[in-house]
DNA sequence: CACAAATTGGAATATCTGTTCTATTGATAG
DNA sequence: CTATCAATAGAACAGATATTCCAATTTGTG
């Protein structure tokens, strides 16, 4: 049939790209015009039909599967599944690793697994902070804070320990920060005194407190700029926030980093 | 037809969220369910069929082009089109953003630079963390916690998140936990009443709380079984733990992976 | 409680996709 | 100059896709 029928044909983008490189020389005329259409928009190449992509290409779309299969690959579709993984981002096998993990950890009982597990997700939350937090955002952020009076840091639940360590990192940079704990029900009156001088970070995840909701709109009418962290854009503090940061990991292991952030940001 | 005909459909990805953001609140239940799958997966939401995002999101494909008929596309490709298009802007946008910081790096002003620092300093944390927890400990740890009774969790200043939030993942798998937050100088109350049945996790870094140190002791003087998250073999909790882990890193980053580690561990 | 409207689930359908097949082209060697 | 073979273009095909439609269900209302 097509090519050669016993090859393996490359799993990840960087093989593929070697191999290419290595064999484009040896091909013939519209395999390598495929070939460098491929090297040369691999976005197109991940997003586009392969009709389009052929019209692109100025070559014909069976000749995209006849490039496919000369690569080992079945047909385009799975030569397209490279140009996708790399599109969506650089981990491919990072789930496929949790649910593994896991799987071990439930099998042998053994805690150091599991450990490893949050390790390991830990990290990977780390990882994609890095590239979702907008420089944009930020900027805006630490100027709201920085001409802040006093930060008033409000969380609920789960939420509750990370509105807490940063009340304690500003406060131990010297800036004015007060906690919301709502210890006594006294949360409300622990917002009155806050005015537009102030500033507010509200913290919430998926199942939002009401109690946390309830008192950021409350603030938001008294006039409190609002920053929010919290994990969609569709929460309820989504609306009446002036900076939003998205935390997208269902495990949230990023916190610190973020409020940590925001403290030294201010120095 | 459809939805409202005469409805102008968002052209940029950023125009589409602040769209949903503003109508989720006011959209059925399926569709909302659409609105927040589409909002919190973009990229998958930009690579997969219908189908398949239907079965994700644990919504019908008709409902997927319902949803994009009600804020005015033609069907579902048209929208898909908007999340294929954001994809393509933000690969180079990448590559930029990291020689922008790289330039930027000696540059202080930047916040960004120093999220990416922390960042860095959260995942060698946490790298650090997978090497240094003994197998023998955690067994140990976890068999004392499995037996107790009750669990009771102590920390002060900014140990008090971790301690915090440890109560609050116990409580939420079932096993009763309770925190001494010293609320109205209650601490030694709330304490009173452990005994040996019991466990305590004590958390304590170095300008170790007084408090802290000062419980524990008592504790350990009911026979209270502990153990201890602290930072140094010298810590003054060190003599009394039946358990005792290191977190080495001077700026902790690796609790949660630790607390979540111990509540998996006893379910 | 009953009626009406709106929303949803699931099968049916029309369109488009990737793939295969065959006739034609172009190149190579005798 | 011609016979042979690989490569290609384009039509034909099978499968999957997005979309539409209608019955069933849920929701709101008098």
């Amino acid at each position: 049939m097509g090519a050669d029928s016993t090859i393996e044909p490359p799993e990840s983008f960087e093989a593929l790209e070697r191999r290419l490189i290595e064999i484009e020389p040896h091909l013939p005329k519209r395999l390598r015009q495929a070939a460098a259409y491929a090297l040369d928009h691999p976005d197109e190449f991940a997003l586009g039909t392969a009709s389009a992509l052929a019209r692109s290409a100025e070559v014909q779309a069976s000749t995209l599967v006849r490039f496919a299969q000369t690569l080992g690959f079945a047909g385009f579709s799975e030569l397209q599944e490279v140009f996708r993984s790399r599109l969506r981002n650089r981990w491919p096998d990072y789930s496929e690793r949790l649910k593994a993990l896991q799987e071990n950890a439930r099998d042998s009982g053994d805690p150091t697994h599991l450990l490893f597990g949050f390790a390991d997700s830990a990290a990977a939350s780390i990882a994609r902070l890095r590239e979702a937090v907008q420089r944009r955002e930020l900027d805006r952020a630490v100027s709201l804070l920085a001409a802040a009076r006093t930060i008033h840091c409000l969380g609920q639940r789960r939420s509750f320990c990370v509105a807490h360590y940063l009340t304690y990192a500003l406060s131990q940079l010297g800036i004015p920060a007060s906690l919301i704990d709502n210890v006594g029900g006294l949360g409300p009156e622990q917002l009155a005194q806050a005015g537009a001088g102030d500033a507010l970070i509200a913290i919430s995840f998926s199942p939002y407190a009401p109690f946390t909701v309830d008192l950021a709109k409350r603030a938001r009418r008294a006039g409190v700029p609002i920053v929010v962290v919290t994990d969609s854009a569709l929460s309820p503090l989504a609306g009446i926030a002036d900076v939003r940061f998205e935390i997208v990991e269902s495990d949230f292991g990023s916190f610190r980093s973020l409020a940590a952030t925001f403290c030294l940001a201010m120095t």
